[in-house]
RNA sequence: GGGCGAUUAGCUCAGCGGGAGAGCGUCCCCUUUACACGGGGAGGGUCGGCGGUUCGAAUCCGUCAUCGCCCACCA
């Protein structure tokens, strides 16, 4: 285009992207209302925590989630990606407590009100952070329909959900054993523990019968819980102790009397065969006590100290008082912290010559995701909800085939998950959160009701009173996240949103999550919407560093995308360089930034292309139009025959998962295929009269396709290119009906780049400069191939003369091209060559001599072999040919 | 203890039944008017080991080894 200002050399990330970013914003092409006449494409992005920073793992997670909305978005669908962030109950208030130790204040001085209110203050302040980060990538979520877990309409649905389980029965409150992190000083559910292998010992300690004899050797991991024993299990058919089975032992120092047990959760070949049981601080523990009538007395308090003895629930008096006569012996422990206490309560039983054996062992550990806090099982008395019979259509779900996992084995996490699952705790002792709503009168009668009127109605009717109090515990985080994907469409409201796009079509998380989150998302929305909130859960690799580590603070290997990458490669660097490294299969990902460098060379190589065709005097057209097929050239048929391949790659690609598929073919395809061969070509004089048009009409579709990928670069160079419309954001997608492709003349043009290559390495070989022309002869048959010809002298940059010769197909005539030199290398060349070829019609013949292959492999193999024979031998022949005229 | 994944060029990975590939790194040539954030060329691999299936195996099956992840109530 003459006159236009020139474009700058080299393409500038940090210029462009938040310049394109904002005018996408202003022209609100995010938004998006719901509308019937269009199939719908939605994705609820999984909400990130108030408290986090944006991370790698956004990246790969994220990302694809872009790309599926902007796709499907020029695919011409009601496509919309809903934004939002989750409150991170436990995750928060750690933040807050830390906040305000530094301001020398506390939780609890400060009251719920007030901590409340500063809770509140926080988030405004600091909780929209990982937006700014999102919007540097180039995220386009629909801002608009930005959603928080605290929102009015998001708290009402949270309460809707748990008083309708409530008067369902599937809500109940009991004492039950839960995972108490006394940093965070609250319960977690089981899917927010993980294990950590430690180094400790395995300490065996002798208990002696009650009657003076030798007793019995336990092993356990645990010395300070021995406190709260309350029997010893063995195997039923364990002969060693078969003996003691229905007697006492005697606990060491506090000289407690406990019964032998029999029982099959023991396993005889693990330490000793017998296992000391306190069913208050341990699982199977608890599940032994419940078998046996046991009591439970608890040792640790919820501040991780050691107390005695804790009663959590209504223990029968009887059962009580032989525990509680011995409770003055435990006094020198009482007040110790649960490590300083096993490492006192060891060196006792050491000189009490209680302890037998102390071996190095190493053990998992029970940490809370969040704090890392060691966790301490602990008797308490919680909310939980019965899971059993929303697990069940949750699973007929995945049975059924209505919910898919991509990659499919995913699916047994999640089968084996749910089909194993156990009751969920849901009641948390922190204050940023859903409070309960669950009231109780003087009397402790529970009132489960929507808000406080309620309450008071119901407990004047039922109960005779107006006097509450409200529990002051908060949900798990989970129980709102849970239902995500309805609760930010307006739900329990019947909203146009929630009718025309629930169910979402994808879901996508990492594999972390899957049972934590996804199925809570399935359950929640088969129960209370009636239908699956996703068809298909796609499942992105974890990302790792390149010894193969996960990405962590504490290791000090994790990159944080916002400092390390964006700022050297763009975002589009940054997103096509982690989109290439997935694969489907893989379920790690291994980070190289190289891909990211890469990736940001390929833009400044792009948008050269761009400046090239720009330049180019004859001007670009007005409009994005090809020439009439009978004027268009060997080189232009083969780019466009190339172009539409490489769209229907890509378009399968994205519709399969395939980012790293997708990301590898328009790699290949932009700078290979376009700017390396066809760019190159266009230098040719006979492409003068199409090459312009040609040139933008690739480009155009080409930017198109990889726009969901890299959004800035390619509309940087759509919009300097003729366009249709005033972004392409909003373009659509390159239609294929307009993509013609010429498959023969394609295969000319492959065998024109095949000896041009050839032609080069001869140039190398035989130590021609580049600036010096290279002979080359072609064969007579060829003359008046303007499309060859002129293609081979400028690629090949040589001077043509004939020979007499050639004859077959246009890509046997191109192949008999051959370069003409005088020197000795060429004998070394061409004899190189025939032994090559010898070699390979050898294998050949042989492979077509075999009997086996020529009756059973497929005719199309047998074909293709057969030709490729055919090839060899005259490549031989002519290579013998000019071998033996050097002579 | 179960389950899953990985093992291909120095590095990171693709290929997943019919002639071993890419990028980066290495070596050589080139500032040719789109691009040196570039172009051209070269070298580099018994596709982890061993068996099996097949006319044919990097590719399918078995087995072993190494690394990693997930799940589980061996205290």
């Amino acid at each position: 285009m003459n006159g236009r200002p020139e474009l700058p050399k080299h393409y500038d990330p940090d210029e462009v992207e938040p310049r394109l970013y904002r005018r996408s914003l202003d022209l609100g092409v995010f938004h998006e209302e719901p509308d019937p006449a269009r199939p719908p494409f939605i994705i609820s992005m999984p909400p990130p925590n108030i408290t986090g920073r944006a991370h790698l793992g956004h990246g790969s997670t994220y990302t694809p989630m872009d790309l599926l909305t902007r796709y499907h978005r020029m695919l011409g669908e009601n496509a919309d990606w809903i934004p939002g962030q989750d409150h991170a109950a436990i995750a928060t208030e750690a933040v807050l407590v830390r906040e305000l130790a530094t301001e020398g204040l506390t939780r609890d001085g400060l009251g719920r009100e007030q901590f409340l209110a500063r809770a509140w203050e926080w988030r405004e302040k600091y909780g929209y952070a990982i937006n700014e980060s999102f919007q540097r990538l180039g995220f386009g979520p629909d801002w608009a329909r930005e959603r928080f877990t605290m929102d009015p309409g998001l708290s009402a649905a949270v309460v809707k959900v748990f008083v309708d389980l409530y008067r369902d029965g599937l809500i109940y409150r009991g004492t039950r054993l839960v995972n108490w992190d006394p940093k965070a000083q609250s319960t977690l559910s089981d899917a927010e523990v993980e294990n950590e292998e430690r180094d400790t010992f395995l300490w065996h300690l002798r208990y002696r019968a009650e009657d003076g004899g030798e007793g019995l050797v336990i092993a356990t991991t645990r010395p300070e819980t021995y406190l709260a024993d309350v029997a010893v299990a063995v195997h039923p058919d364990d002969a060693r102790y078969a003996h003691l089975i229905g007697k006492n032992v005697v606990l060491p120092l506090i000289d407690r009397a406990i019964p032998v047990i029999a029982d099959a959760a023991v396993e005889s070949t693990f330490g000793t065969g017998a296992v000391k049981v306190t069913p208050a601080h341990d699982q199977t523990d608890y599940e032994i006590g419940q078998r046996h009538g046991l009591p439970m007395p608890t040792v640790i308090d919820f501040d991780g100290t050691i107390a005695v003895p804790l009663w959590r629930y209504d223990e029968a008096p009887e059962k009580r008082a032989a525990i509680d006569a011995q409770s003055a012996k435990m006094q020198p422990y009482v007040g110790l912290e649960r490590f300083a206490a096993r490492k006192r309560i060891v060196e006792d039983l050491r000189a009490a010559g209680a302890l037998v054996k102390e071996e190095p062992y190493q053990t998992k550990v029970p940490v809370s995701s969040r704090s890392h806090a060691v966790i301490e099982p602990l008797l308490s008395l919680q909310w939980f909800v019965r899971m059993e019979s929303l697990a069940q259509p949750a699973l007929e779900a995945y049975r059924s085939g209505a919910l898919r996992f991509v990659p499919e084995r995913f699916g047994r996490t999640y089968e084996y998950g749910l089909a194993n699952i156990r009751d969920w705790n849901i009641s948390r002792q922190v204050w940023w959160g859903h409070q309960l709503p669950v009231w109780y009168t003087p009397a402790d009668d529970v009132i489960v009701a929507h808000d406080e009127a309620e309450a008071l109605v119901i407990a004047q009717e039922r109960y005779g009173t107006s006097e509450l109090r409200r529990d002051p515990d908060t949900l798990d985080t989970w129980f709102s996240s849970g239902l995500w994907p309805f609760s930010i469409l307006g739900w329990p409201e019947q909203t146009p949103e929630l009718a025309h796009w629930y169910p979402n079509q994808v879901m996508i998380t990492s594999r972390d999550i899957i049972f934590l989150w996804v199925s809570r998302m399935v359950m929640l929305g088969l129960r209370f919407v009636g239908k699956l909130p996703f068809e298909t859960v796609f499942v992105t690799p974890l990302v790792f560093d390149l010894q193969g580590r996960k990405m962590s603070k504490s290791l000090g290997n994790a990159i944080d995308p916002m400092t390390d990458l964006v700022p050297k490669y763009g975002a589009d660097g940054t997103r096509f360089g982690i989109l290439r490294q997935m694969r489907l299969e893989s379920q790690e990902l291994r980070f190289d930034e190289r891909y990211c460098d890469e990736a940001k060379r390929f833009a400044t190589k792009l948008w050269n292309a761009l400046r090239y065709a720009c330049a180019l005097e004859e001007g670009l057209p007005g409009a994005t139009v090809l020439p009439p097929h009978d004027r268009l050239t060997l080189a232009d048929k083969w780019i466009l025959t190339e172009l539409r391949r490489t769209v229907e790659t890509v378009q399968r690609a994205y519709d399969g998962f395939e980012f790293g598929v997708a990301a590898d073919t328009l790699l290949q395809f932009g700078w290979y295929t376009y700017c390396d061969w066809y760019v190159e070509a266009t230098k040719a004089p006979t492409q003068r009269a199409t090459r312009a048009a040609v040139l933008s009409f690739v480009l155009n579709a080409f930017v198109r396709a990889m726009h969901p990928i890299a959004p800035f670069v390619t509309e940087e160079i759509w919009l300097t290119l003729p366009h249709d419309g005033a972004t392409i954001v909003t373009a659509s997608w390159p239609d294929l009906a307009e993509i013609p492709a010429f498959p023969a003349e394609a295969d000319a043009f492959r065998a024109v780049i095949e000896k041009v290559e050839q032609l080069r390495n001869a140039r190398a070989e035989w130590g021609i400069a580049p600036k010096e022309t290279l002979r080359v002869e072609i064969p007579a048959s060829l003359q008046g191939e303007d499309g060859v010809t002129d293609a081979i002298a400028t690629l090949a940059r040589a001077e043509l003369a004939t020979y007499d010769g050639g004859d077959g197909t246009l890509r046997e005539r191109i192949l008999a091209i051959r370069a003409v030199a005088d020197t000795g290398k060429l004998r070394e060349r061409y004899t190189r060559e025939v032994a090559r070829l010898e070699s390979e019609v050898a294998r050949s013949e042989k492979k077509l001599a075999n009997e086996g292959f020529v009756a059973k492999a497929s005719a199309d193999v047998v074909a293709a072999e057969r030709a490729k024979l055919a090839d060899y031998q005259r490549e031989l022949d002519r290579n013998r040919d000019a071998l033996a005229a050097l002579v």
